[in-house]
DNA sequence: TTTCTGACAACAA
DNA sequence: ATTGTTGCCAGAA
């Protein structure tokens, strides 16, 4: 495992999630080999905000809840987003996620 | 340079 | 079960 940077793996797998899916924070940083870094995961994306190879709206956190739509240019371009790939959205909150959820690999 | 904070998560009390 | 604290990395003041 010889990746340079924490943000380059995180950029790496969060590209890497299908179309439809969803992960986590947490998965993502545990997949990297930090599980704890899972707060780095989401500073990554924010300066991933330039990249728009990245699907940062497919990353929520643990409880499936979108935590990180107030950073998009529109508060519900994130939902739509989701709602887009056929994933249901109440309160915030991604519906099935287990179904949803993707773990990179 | 030191300190704080942030798109989270896990553990302690 | 709920609340508070700690860990992780990088960037801003």
């Amino acid at each position: 495992m010889l990746e340079d940077d924490f943000y380059k793996k995180v950029y790496k797998v969060v590209r890497k999630i299908p179309f439809g899916q969803v992960t986590t924070y947490g998965a993502i940083a545990k997949f990297i080999g930090s599980p704890s870094s899972s707060r780095v995961v989401g500073w990554a994306l924010n300066s991933s905000h330039n990249d728009s190879s990245i699907p940062a709206h497919r990353v929520v956190n643990r409880n499936g809840l979108l935590t990180g739509k107030h950073h998009f240019f529109g508060h519900d371009l994130m939902k739509q987003l989701l709602e887009n790939e056929g994933i249901n959205i109440i309160d915030n909150q991604v519906q099935d996620f287990e179904i949803k959820f993707w773990k990179p690999k």
